[in-house]
DNA sequence: GTCTTCTACTTGAAGCCTCAAGCAATTAAT
DNA sequence: ATTAATTGCTTGAGGCTTCAAGTAGAAGAC
């Protein structure tokens, strides 16, 4: 531990300090904790809904917006992903009939993502067990306080990492 | 816990336990900041040090072990990824000359990954700039007394998704 | 021994993601 | 109106991941 060291990501500098003890076990357990979650629901999902994790996101919240639809580019921020991937995930999705596109009236060079029913339908029936697998891998086994706690830590993090300032695009902070 | 339960995933069932107001909002938050973190390090990685955070994480698995090598099975478990992804990740990193593979001498179906001098020297170079963008994204922004709730937090949730009883091949719980 | 089973690892195809580049429509500047 | 800059979205190539299947050695049963 320790070490001169010098030399950033940019523009070198004073020694690094590097991670303490119980800051690097956090930091393992968070890795590990994360990975496996991610693993395990993409797993789940694609087996029961016939999808990865993040396409399944993806119908959720195009079913909690107003007309099921949404403009590309809002889903993609809510979404917390790139304009590209969207555009590749919706193709998919679309093929499978789960969601279709629709030019934007009031913007020639927009597009709207709705839901279709058959998209519903497969959320619908899918949830439940999707639901289950959140709430056994986090909130059945975390307290009422660690559940508080997790919330506002979690917001914390996604607030230092967004886009801050300006609405530009996703790769914030190039 | 309580409830009869049947199908979820699999069979139908009873109706299930749908996330609370709260619950959902930990959810969502927990989603955005894991993603915005990965994608975060990827790309602060890939620029940095010329490969994606995972890849990075495995050669600090193998710089952390003993000789510097590790068997391909126990690095899969310990960076909680699956034998095949470690199989293609490893041959990547091989051909950047930052790993090799050796022939196990007591075990003639086994391999060890072990990390060359030119690995360990990219290791170090991007060692500061990962370490500083983790800060940034966590220990700087959370309270002592967060971090370590952040830390059992992960704890319980990874114990939870672990192998458990065997230690049978990764995908738990087909 | 030899048959079965298990363990260690690899492989190829198909799907997903990233990056850079691109097109088209809107807005701003002059 | 023309030009330039910006915004909205797509595309293709290359890299990464998953899944199912496959090879080879080790362990166990008999």
């Amino acid at each position: 531990m320790t070490m001169a060291s010098t030399g950033n990501g940019a523009g070198t500098g004073g020694e690094p300090r590097w991670l303490s003890d119980e800051e690097q076990h956090v930091w393992q357990a968070y890795l590990q904790a994360t990975t496996l979650l991610e693993d395990h629901l993409d797993r789940q999902l694609q087996r029961d809904a016939g999808m990865p994790h993040i396409y399944y996101a993806l119908l959720v919240h195009l079913a909690r917006a107003p007309r099921r639809r949404m403009r590309m580019t809002q889903l993609a921020k809510d979404a917390k992903i790139t304009r590209s991937r969207l555009s590749h995930a919706i193709a998919r999705l679309e093929q499978h009939g789960w969601v279709r596109r629709e030019d934007c009236p009031s913007d020639k060079r927009g597009q709207n993502a709705f839901l279709t029913d058959q998209g519903n339908d497969v959320l619908e029936k899918s949830a439940p067990g999707h639901v289950s697998a959140v709430r056994q891998a986090i909130f059945d086994r975390l307290s009422p306080e660690q559940v508080g706690q997790l919330g506002e830590i979690m917001r914390v993090m996604a607030e230092g990492l967004q886009p801050e300032g300006t609405g530009a695009d996703l790769p914030w902070r190039r």
